[in-house]
Formats: C-alpha cells, sequence, structure tokens
DNA sequence: CCTCGAAATGAATGAGCATTCATTCAATAT
DNA sequence: ATATTGAATGAATGCTCATTCATTTCGAGG
C-alpha cells in the first residue's frame, strides 16, 4: 500500500473515490480545481440544480475531465462535502491554544467554529440539503467525519468540566448544541441576521452555554474572562486575521 | 372574496396554489390525499428523487389529476411544506395550558414540540432539505410560517421572564435554541439515538435551558416542579395519548 | 335514460442532463 | 523524427421525468 499524504483521519481519504488518473499530485491539484467549483455551485442551487456541465465551465475544464476524476456526480458531491467539513476540522484547532485557560479555550472554539460557518453560510447549509442524496456508504464517511470534528469540541468542554468551571453535564448531548448553535447561524441566518450580529450572537450563546453549566466557581472565573476580553474584544472576537488565498484587500 | 375556512393564519392560505377544480370541499380533500403521500416520499427520498408519477401511485390517483390540484411539482412541495409546518402550530398549543404555571407551560411546549418532531422524524428534516427548492415567493410563506409557529414558544418563555422564575435574556433567540433543541433531535437523529432516549433528551435539554436562564427563585420553582412531575413522570412526558388516526394498537 | 359540464385518466411529448467514447493533444522515450 | 501513452476534449447517446391534452367517466338535473 503507498501511504497516502498524512490525511487527516482515515474518513479524510480521498481514495474512497476512484479517478482514471494515475499521478497523485494532479489528482490533488484537479480535485480541488473541480470541487472548488462544485461547492460553490452546490451551495447556491443545490445538488440537483447544478449540472456537471456547470462544474466543468465554472472549473475551467471540459466535461469528461470531470469523469477523469470521480466516476459518478455523486462522488462529486461527496468530495465537496468532504472538502467543507475538512475545512472545519482544520481551522478550528487552529485558532485555540487547547493548553490555555479552559474556558477561554471553549470561548475561541465556539467563536471560530461561528466565524468559520459565517464565511462560507451556503456551504455550511450544504450538509443538511444534500448529505441524503448519498448512497449509504458514502453518507457515513460524512457522519464519521462530522463526529471526529466534534470531538475537539467535546474536549474542551471536558477540560471546563475537569478544572471545576462547570458541572458534569452530558458532554456528548452539550457538544451537539454548541455545534448546532453555530450550525443554525446559517441555517436560520434569514431571520438571525435580522435579531443580531454574528458577534453578538457568539457573546450571547457563549454566556448562554456558560450559566447553565457554570458551577459558582465557573461563574467568578467567567466573569474574570469578560473583563479581560472586555479591553481587547475586537481582538478576541476575531481570533485570526484569516488567511489570504492571494493578494491582501 | 369568499371567505376560507378559517385558516390559522395568512400565510395558510392555501389559495396561494391555484386548482382547475372548482368545488372547494373536494380541492381540500384531494390535496389532503394528495399532500399525504407527497409528504412521505418527499421525507424518504428527497424532492427531487421523488416523481409526479411516484407521488400519483401512492395516492391512488392519476398523474393528471395532481395537476387538477396543483400547478407545479413545486406546488406539490409548498404544499407538503406548508402541511408539515401546520401540524407543529396545530399540536403544540393543543398539549399546552398556556395559563398554566409559567415553567411547566414551557416545559409542555418543548416536550410536545420534540415528540412531534420524533413521531415524524424524516418529515421534520424536510423542510432543511427542501426549501431552498422553492422560488422566493413560496420560500417565503414557508419562513412566515416558521416565525409564527416560534410565536407561541417566544411567549412561553416571556411569561417565565415575566414571573420573575428566569432572567432577562433574548427572547427571540433563545425561542431559536429551543427551536433547533427540537429540530435537532430529528436532524442528528443518526447520532443522537446511541446517545439517549427522546424523553431523556427531553429532560436533559429543558434542564439545560432552565439553568441556564433560570433566577434563584426560578431555580426553585424548578425543584418544585421536577418532585411534582417525578412523582407523574409516564404521564407528564406524553402530554397526549397521540389522537389514533384509525383502529387501536 | 339522455345531456352536459366538471372531474379524472394516462399515453404522448419534449426538454434536460448524466455519462460515454472516439478523437485530439502533449510530453517523454526511442 | 517518430512512437507511445497518459490527459483532455466535447459532441452524441439514451434515459428520465414534468407537463399536456385528447379522451373517458361521473353525476345531477331534466
Amino acid at each position: 500500500m503507498t501511504k497516502s499524504p498524512a490525511p487527516l483521519s482515515k474518513a479524510f481519504d480521498q481514495t474512497v473515490v476512484k479517478s482514471q488518473v494515475t499521478n497523485e499530485k494532479l489528482v490533488l491539484r484537479r480535485r480541488e480545481q473541480i470541487v472548488a467549483a462544485a461547492v460553490e455551485l452546490f451551495s447556491d442551487q443545490g445538488y440537483y440544480k447544478t449540472t456537471i456541465q456547470d462544474i466543468a465551465r465554472k472549473a475551467g475544464v471540459s466535461v469528461g475531465l470531470v469523469y477523469q476524476y470521480a466516476q459518478t456526480k455523486e462522488d462529486v458531491l461527496l468530495l465537496s462535502l468532504m472538502s467543507v467539513l475538512e475545512s472545519y476540522q482544520r481551522e478550528i484547532p487552529r485558532a485555540v491554544h487547547a493548553d490555555a485557560d479552559p474556558l477561554e479555550a471553549l470561548w475561541c472554539s465556539l467563536s471560530t467554529y461561528c466565524h468559520v460557518i459565517d464565511r462560507r453560510r451556503n456551504a455550511g447549509v450544504l450538509a443538511y440539503r444534500s448529505t441524503k442524496s448519498l448512497p449509504r456508504a458514502q453518507r457515513e464517511i460524512i457522519m464519521q467525519l462530522e463526529v471526529e470534528t466534534n470531538e475537539f469540541l467535546a474536549e474542551r468542554l471536558r477540560s471546563c468540566i475537569a478544572a471545576g468551571l462547570f458541572r458534569k453535564v452530558n458532554v456528548d448531548l452539550v457538544t451537539y448544541q454548541l455545534v448546532l448553535y453555530a450550525h443554525t447561524w446559517a441555517l436560520k441566518h434569514w431571520r438571525l441576521s435580522k435579531l443580531t450580529t454574528i458577534d453578538s450572537y457568539i457573546e450571547q450563546g457563549f454566556d448562554f452555554f456558560v450559566h447553565a453549566m457554570a458551577t459558582p466557581a465557573g461563574l467568578v472565573h467567567y466573569g474574570q474572562f469578560l473583563s479581560r476580553v472586555g479591553n481587547k474584544a475586537k481582538a478576541a472576537k476575531r481570533p485570526k486575521p484569516r488567511k489570504q488565498t492571494a493578494a491582501a484587500s
């Protein structure tokens, strides 16, 4: 067996989708090109309204080439969904010092998750709209990815409990509430954006979660945290100055 | 203007979809028949994989007849989504004494919402999967319905605040969290069902929400509430013995 | 037991689109 | 130069439906 180029996890192994082309480097580059177009189109128009012809045109390649790098349209969807979930799994841990103050790490995780979602809201909704369009086996890959992504958040929660800041809640369940809180920003953006901003949404949400779980000691700690970030608020709310793909604005 | 037969709200006005058939009674009956089939098929297979031929067959009518009661396939989807959302708006208030103890009314609302979702989980997911398949105007009808449905929950929250049981939270935002908590049971059932049961899910969720918002007085009240329902737990968790469509089991 | 309009039928139409494959292109080896 | 082979192309194929409409059935009134 050839060793894959350090996939983030077994579930991210792109080789579940077969390619006619043998040059591995080329496969990665072409697929990136195709998937970038596909994610945008799927996100905007949905899976079924998007044709392979559309994707090929937007990617600047021929229809036939798409079929050199994926066997079916469903494969393209799978690669697209994997790409979106992978970006979550990559970006969130990068913004968080896992060994920092547990409460701050949790804040930073939620904040980053929400901002990542906000940056590509339609992509965030894509999984909800389209996962059922995949055959069972492929759907399970996506579910596995989601579980893995959640694990990082779960760890941040466990740290808060271990530090005596939170009472012993059901971590798996609360993790899903945190995840859904982030996703909700995309799912219900048409309404929520009329009620608040993303930064206020994050602040109110975090406040809510802390109150739901904090011990007395945790509440004190939270108060200190608030006065700390109160000063450098702007900085804390934007944990990363967002890597630019190309030129600066 | 003919007076419609007491629609729950302007948004529920079925006349947004035009019918060739003039007999109003007949339109209602036939549409019920068609929509019942459509909801099931859309829920199981999704909008695009479901054909009008499928719907007609399952409803026991001809293809042409479907087009007598709706002008396009999108119309059928709109009617289907309306039917699902209407069932929420109908069933939740029915199970709740709005003038009872505010905390109990909130519990009952959340519990009923979750149970209603649980009873038809695929239908619950339908809106998330398919709303974007509608043209803007129709999509807005669905959004309006959702906002209206949420309003009942929002009122229960306001009562708790007015009674001094909850602190002054952002009602609109928390309402969405409650709604999404119920929806999440359907959206992530593949995972959550491995972690807990619906009844435990409701209990844990309610406990979480109460801790997030309760005043000291509210917490005392919640303790009393817990010991009260602790006795008649089974009854409280199933607020309605579920109307049977036909024979008893 | 006719008549006539509303309801219901389902075969036929035609547009849209996933997938294929004969052909061309380009790079490397001979 | 020329042969070989992996990549890339995009027109052609064939199937799947949404929608239509010519025809049939139904039922109330005469």
